[in-house]
DNA sequence: CTGAAAGCGCTTACAG
DNA sequence: CTGAAAGCGCTTACAG
């Protein structure tokens, strides 16, 4: 393997200067059609390839981003930061990540770290509800984009999956399975993920003229009990609801497991949503349960592009959002669920 | 924000040369023990930072690493990839990260990129078994190390989860329970992690005296239908299995429920151990499956450690082991298994 | 449209 | 033990 070609030893073969070479291969300042032909030719003869390090070395620009997780191990996470590296990586853009692994300390060491470090920007992954003003307190001097299982709209630069539109897509798939008493399981109030997901069950439901069932969100946790509570609490209220939007796939699981105990048949008797297709990745003949899917990867590509263009000197700040993808399941579709098919 | 102080700043600052403060601060070269420390004082006053991409430009490492991934989205290869990046991370390494998305053709493109890019080790996420040939054959010019969720031992750099030792463990686990007549579901002949783990499995049972019931392994696919077809062929032969070691989870997870619907009761009647923790992250009272963590994320470090090693001249070639985590489930010690517990 | 020269911030022979 | 100087491979005013 002989030694890479230099740019210079494009111009010496050129018949041109080294000035002229950089322009020419560069893109930027005034360069005759031909000489640019023949310097383009010569650089992919002797196959020329840019030293990154050098350009770097002059222009300032690292080529280096930044990728600082909340909690990069979580199942939430990885896709985001696998997205995002790969659309990075694609754009020849090295990134230098980090995982807090849930330590607030830890989070403000490495931010530390990188506002030190010559990167170009630098892209948050998580969901801290007080990131923004963290971030900002640390007076970063490069672009920041936020990527996010769930976000609230702010003056940051954020990218996340529309959970309003996937909450109100789920009305709307069950309205017009012809429900008529949907109810909502959530999980805590004033997560920014649930409230948006609640807002835009709400809105749908409104908009069809319809009431939600058991007196509005049922509020609780994401766990799987607690779904098996709340089917509990539908059963004895005695209301006849026949639909429920849940606000993931572990609580809508705890409502099956529960409706199939009391031999309360889904979706025959009660249609459920999910959210997440914590299910996904498993080979079945169909999917068992209807959901969305928020396409976490294509989150973190979306919000690695931004970066990139916000570095560019491009761009507004604002949410901008990503539909999750709905997946139809015979939760609402039928035939009749049974637990074998969710295992 | 003032602008950063260069290592010129700090030379000024403590009154010596460009030289002697570089010297003192790089550790290389002999400085007088008080030069350095006026040095190293004067530095830390001025909070200087020396910039890596200068420090690039002369010494020619980049501090910059390839992730080639095969198909990075995938179950297994995301913690593997963010176990590595972030333990780079932490050593202030960046990496380019790309994803072949199961395409051989971008796999070898990618690889043609990193060739030509300044890069100062690579390290390949995946399981094909030829990847050893097509990396070679690229002819690398800086160290390759390999992260795998399987592996065959081979004179590369590679790190893998011992397959081998959690057959072992399985076996020795079943056998410790007082299960005499024990059978091994696993998925296809000659791949890598069905032979490793078959290998250990076989030869525990042959260390304690013991021969694998239904006459040896049976193999098929990694799929739950596979579970539940091999269960009905257990069930028809009519012998006495107590204890099966599947080779995944979702083998696993077919195998119980044919039982379960046989009415055969798991662990009573057969105990069943697993592969791949393919079940954590939901919140449980307790694991349903006892079955082996792979701890990929665990590594995805250890990989990255050893191609930092590789890099810095040390370490040799061969495989090295990452032990799974063993996780005790109701499948093995009981109470018995509901399909609501797996769900 | 083209070229000679400076300079980005370090490391490292070379000389003293 | 210390310092002046060269050089890593590019980009970009500046001059022609």
């Amino acid at each position: 393997m002989t030694k890479r070609a230099s740019m210079s030893d494009v111009a010496r073969a050129a018949g041109v200067s080294l000035t002229t070479a950089s322009r020419a291969l560069g893109g930027v300042g005034r360069v005759s059609p031909e000489t640019r032909a023949k310097v383009i030719e010569t650089a992919e003869r002797l196959q020329f390839q840019p030293d990154m390090i050098a350009r770097s070395f002059v222009t300032g620009r690292s080529f280096i981003v930044g990728v600082l997780a909340e909690a990069a191990r979580g199942r939430f996470s990885m896709p985001l930061i696998v997205g995002a590296t790969d659309y990075l990586g694609r754009e020849n853009i090295a990134a230098v990540t980090l995982d807090a692994r849930g330590t607030p300390r830890r989070l403000n060491d490495y931010l530390k770290r990188l506002r030190s470090r010559r990167i170009d920007g630098l892209l948050v992954v998580g969901d801290d509800p007080n990131r923004a003003s963290l971030v900002l307190s640390e007076d970063f001097s490069v672009p920041v984009v936020f990527a996010s299982s769930s976000a609230t709209p702010e003056t940051d630069y954020v990218v996340a999956p529309d959970n309003r539109g996937a909450g109100r897509t789920a009305a709307e798939h069950l309205i017009g399975l012809g429900r008529r008493n949907i109810a909502h399981v959530t999980a805590a109030v004033h997560e920014p993920a649930v409230d948006a997901r609640a807002a835009g069950f709400t809105e749908a439901m409104a908009a069809a003229g319809m009431r939600i069932a058991m007196g509005g969100p049922l509020y609780g946790s994401y766990l799987q009990r607690w779904g098996t509570d709340a089917a509990e609490r539908i059963i004895a209220a005695g209301e006849p609801v026949d639909a429920i939007f849940a606000a993931n796939d572990e609580i809508a699981m705890g409502l099956f497991a529960t409706f199939h105990r009391h031999g309360i048949r889904v979706p025959d008797d009660i249609a459920i949503v999910g959210y997440d297709n914590r299910l996904a990745g498993v080979q079945r003949p169909d999917d068992p349960l209807t959901t969305f899917d928020p396409e976490l990867s294509a989150v973190g590509e979306k919000a690695a592009e931004r970066l990139l263009t916000v570095i560019g000197g491009g761009g507004q700040p604002g949410v901008e959002y990503v539909a999750p993808r709905f997946v139809l399941g015979r939760s609402t579709v039928g035939p009749t669920l049974e637990p074998y098919d969710v295992m």
